[in-house]
RNA sequence: GGGCGGCUAGCUCAGUGGGAGAGCGCUACAUUGACACUGUAGAGGUCAGAAGUUCAAUCCUUCUGCCGCCCACCA
């Protein structure tokens, strides 16, 4: 019979060609677009929004490639799947890119105005968020872009306005001075959050203060000697017996000659300097708690652009208390106007002459940078806007209690709820003009009017205050204000949609553990509080991408790989994403890069490519999609790939459910590549088989890309759309019902004993230095001979010659294990005797084992059957080699 | 100072209370009805160290040592 005429396909599989043209079907055909249904259960996923500041970065690999794993895999299960996409309008780490743009042209932030820049911003937008999503679609992700949303959409910003609003209103938005992050170089305050230690080599000063009274004194220590010009007083320990006398009495600032008294507080340890601590409430953390405990003043001496200035007040210290350090005023002028750094220098200088520098000792500390600018953030009292976060803590943590929301892998949750109890109010308003400006509004008088819109603003003020002359506040809002109710904003809310109904809460949330607290608390918080219920039922923890030696990637250390640039060209997305998930483990919480991983993920694409091509080069041709032979024609072979292809599908369908994709990816790589392509299809190429192996072939790959596809979606759908199929689209298919593969124990334990003979054969063939393309010669038991298909199998895949012996009986399996080489005597007698002696010393261990009473007595029964069991086996194995040695001839 | 993760072959990592695994790299051979982006075989490991629990520990417990991360007010 002449084979039917088949389009030749290429023999290399190349990603390049195929990967954009199957994704722009997926997109014309709209596959990834669904609507609420209530009919179907739904999985749904808000994608975590990326910043437009750039384009795909490794984090988004790790990160999101789960997701789009997920929502294929929730999709092929019938559910009502979406992933819903969007970006952040990311206010400060974009201003900060857009302003060093603009410096580039000589311009600035005010000489363009808070519209012109506005409107730049917007561009960038537009170029910067379509760069990025055409990342994802080249990594192959297919969230609902029909739904996509930006953080500052019309119906976001409302949202976020409401929020606001009735956080004011109900008491948990409030304006006060506080000490906050601010960076110098941006301009703005920062979220705890967004600032980041690093370790920095700088000096401990030892600096005599003398008693008021012209005693001695005592000796500070500190990292910041040009703070000093506003301390307002030393702190010892109570119980320090060094200074207690001290206590109560004034101490002198050096220079200046300014009189602060010492004071004791716990927070002081006596061991760590000198035990004094000299206490600036305006510029440090420790000493502002340690000043509201003891109601000190707070002047502040460090200004907004980082320069020493004569001391400024809190907007809220009373004259008198401002009296005694105005007074020193002009002192402080000589180091007036100069930069933080600069200043500490001539003041170092200073005390040194003055004799007062006791010691400058070398010390390693910690500096606090801006995440953003990397300038040193200073801290200092400002008046801010913060939300009240204890009460909106308070459920998130009983919430958490009762075990919502629940974190995979589990220990991240006490991540989380270490971070609610020990929560500390949030600074909100940023002075950056890019992002939600407050709705807040201010009388000639001060007096603050909150309002969704500037008319809402005025008629309030009119009421209220007898006047509508405003100025609203020109500060924006942190990013995070706005992130913080993303999984509800994009639904529609504060609206009643369909799609709040019933697509709130999501399913899972899939971020990394950097962003726990800093994102994921604030979802629940504002969730719970707005929605009344927790944003997602589960948070999946992705592992944090390393280098290969586990630094950090970065683009200074020149070890950043840049998915888009590195991989994706050379691996293709598949390859790329594949090898992500491969990495991927649980409990792991870092991922130390290795790019080796796509390169096989590439192969692996190659391979399956290629055992397509010869399932549709087959000589017989193909029967329809998804239909097997009766299983009364099934080969041992083909009763083995279906039973070893069920239990991929069913450790692949565990996996994904639990999370754990490295687990998934492993086992489609193992069955695909070893279980399927080198044992399955090379024994179809024997005698016997061409009956079934067709239908197999086709039913097999059919079925394990289906299962694959979610991993690695367009070599999936390409093999696919080749082979006879149901249905559009792969990305539409149905997941692999278990129920539909058949399994057969026995007979794949048959097969199994196939390639265990096979191995050894082909072990044999290699010690005797027999070249792959000379075929060797075996015996097999005449008995052998009548199960079908077996020895034309061992024949083919150990390519040898087959003779019969008399002789072998016993089980399938036990004549399978009886086949034997072919060659001289002595190279016989060597090999018999080697495997001999290793099966006596497995024999004695097994027989000493269960020598053993109390392994008898003790270890579970079906363990030390199972023992007995193997020992059997050995002792047979012993038997056949024992007989064959004696067998050969002289 | 607390907390967490890791330590298994040269490299990157799986894995299991009962005979140590993969890929890459290395060695040798090979162009076999798809695939050299391939196949076959091989070398390579006191499973970080110590103690304990157990009939049995690479796996469980404790301690120690490195490596990394997170949190915290050591100026």
């Amino acid at each position: 019979m002449t084979p039917p005429e088949r389009p030749e396909l290429p023999k290399t599989y190349d990603p390049a060609e195929v990967e954009p043209r199957l994704y722009a079907r997926w997109l014309e055909s709209g596959v990834f677009h669904d609507e609420p249904d209530p009919a179907r259960p739904p999985f749904i996923i808000s994608m975590p929004p990326p910043n437009i500041t750039g384009r795909a970065h490794i984090g988004h690999g790790s990160t999101y490639t789960p997701q789009d794993v997920l929502t294929r895999y929730h999709r092929m299960l019938g559910q009502n799947a979406d992933w819903l996409p969007g970006q952040d309008h990311a206010a400060i780490a974009t201003e900060t890119v857009l302003v060093r743009e603009i410096a580039k042209e000589g311009a600035t932030r005010e000489s363009l105005g808070r519209d012109e820049f506005l409107a730049r911003a917007w561009r960038w937008r537009e170029q910067y968020g379509g760069e990025i999503n055409e990342s994802f679609q080249r990594l192959g992700f297919g969230p609902d872009w029909d739904r996509e949303r930006f953080t500052m959409d019309t119906g976001l910003s409302a949202a976020v306005t409401k929020v606001f609003v009735d956080l004011y209103n109900d008491g948990l938005v409030y304006r006060g001075t506080r000490l906050v992050n601010w960076d110098p170089e941006a301009q703005s305050t920062l979220s705890d959050a967004e600032v980041e230690d690093e370790e920095s080599d700088t000096f401990l000063w030892h600096i005599r203060y003398l008693a008021e009274n012209g005693g001695d004194g005592l000796v500070i220590a500190t990292t910041r000697p040009e703070t000093y010009l506003a301390d307002v007083a030393v702190a010892v320990h109570p119980d320090d017996e060094r200074y207690r006398h001290l206590i109560g009495k004034n101490v002198v600032l050096p220079i200046i000659g300014r009189a602060i008294p010492v004071i004791a507080d716990d927070s002081v340890e006596p061991a760590f300097g000198t035990g004094a601590v000299k206490v600036t409430p305006a510029h440090d953390a420790t000493d502002y708690e340690i000043g509201q405990r003891h109601h000190l003043p707070m002047p502040t001496v460090i200004d907004y652009d980082g320069r020493v200035a004569a001391p400024i007040w809190r907007y809220d210290e009373t004259p008198e208390r401002r009296a005694p350090i105005d007074a020193q005023a002009e002192k402080m002028h000589a180091y007036a106007g100069f930069d933080r750094f600069e200043a500490r220098k001539r003041i170092v200088d200073d005390l040194r002459v003055t004799g007062s520098l006791v010691e400058e000792k070398p010390y390693r500390t910690t500096l606090p940078l801006s995440s953003r600018t990397r300038a040193v953030i200073e801290p200092l009292l400002s008046l801010q806007w913060f939300v009240k976060m204890q009460p909106l803590a308070q459920p998130a943590i009983e919430a958490y209690r009762a075990g919502a929301p629940r974190f995979v892998p589990e220990r991240f949750g006490r991540t989380y709820a270490a971070g609610l109890e020990q929560i500390r109010d949030w600074n909100i308003s940023r002075q950056v003009w890019w992002g939600h400006q407050l709705p807040v509004w201010y009388t000639p008088n001060d007096d603050v009017v909150v309002a969704h819109d500037e008319a809402e603003a005025k008629r309030i003020a009119r009421e209220r205050y007898g006047s509508d002359e405003l100025r609203r506040d020109p500060d924006t809002l942190d990013t995070w204000f706005s992130s913080g109710l993303w999984p509800f904003s994009i639904l529609g809310w504060p609206e009643r949609t369909p799609e709040l109904d019933h697509w709130y809460p999501n399913q899972v949330m899939v971020t990394s553990r950097d962003i726990i607290f800093l994102w994921v608390s604030r979802m629940v918080m504002l969730g719970l509080r707005f929605v009344g219920k927790i944003p997602f039922e589960t948070v999946f923890i992705t592992p944090l991408v390393f280098d290969l030696h586990g630094r950090k990637m970065s683009k200074s250390l020149g070890n950043a790989i840049d998915p888009m640039v590195d991989l994706v060209p050379k691996y293709g997305a598949d390859g790329t994403r594949f090898s992500f998930l491969r990495q991927m483990r649980l409990e792991s919480q870092e991922l130390r890069f290795d790019e080796r991983y796509c390169d096989e993920a590439k192969r692996f694409a190659t391979k399956l490519w290629n055992a397509l091509r010869y399932t549709c080069a087959l000589p017989e041709g193909l029967p329809g999609a998804a239909v097997l032979p009766p299983r009364e024609k099934l080969t041992v072979a083909d009763k083995w790939i279906l039973t070893e292809l069920r239990a991929c599908a069913e450790t692949v369908t565990h996996a994904y459910d639990g999370f754990a994709f490295g687990v998934a990816a492993d086992a489609l790589l193992q069955f695909g590549w070893y279980t399927f392509c080198d044992w399955y299809v090379e024994a179809t190429k024997a005698e016997g088989q061409q009956e079934t192996r067709g239908a197999v072939l086709s039913f097999v790959l059919n079925t394990f890309v289906r299962a694959m596809h979610p991993i690695a979606p367009f070599v999936t759908e390409e093999i696919w759309q080749t082979l006879p199929h149901d249905g559009a689209t792969i990305v539409t298919a149905s997941w692999p019902d278990l129920a539909e593969i058949p399994s057969f124990a026995e007979d794949a334990a048959v097969f199994g004993a196939v390639i265990e003979k096979v191995e050894q054969l082909r072990n044999a063939r290699s010690e005797w230095a027999i070249a792959p393309k000379d075929w060797m010669r075996v015996e097999v038991p005449a008995s052998l001979s009548a199960e079908r298909g077996i020895v034309e199998s061992i024949a083919t895949l150990a390519r040898a010659h087959v003779s019969t012996y008399d002789g072998g009986d016993g089980s399938v399996r036990d004549r399978i294990l009886a086949v034997r080489a072919v060659a001289d005597s002595a190279k016989l007698r060597e090999r018999y005797t080697r495997e001999i002696a290793r099966l006596e010393s497995e024999v004695a261990r097994s027989e000493k084992k269960l020598a053993n009473e109390s392994f008898v007595a003790k270890a579970s029964p079906d363990v030390v059957a199972a023992e007995r069991a193997k020992l059997e086996e050995y002792r047979r194995e012993l038997a056949r080699n024992r007989t064959a040695l004696d067998g050969l001839a002289d």
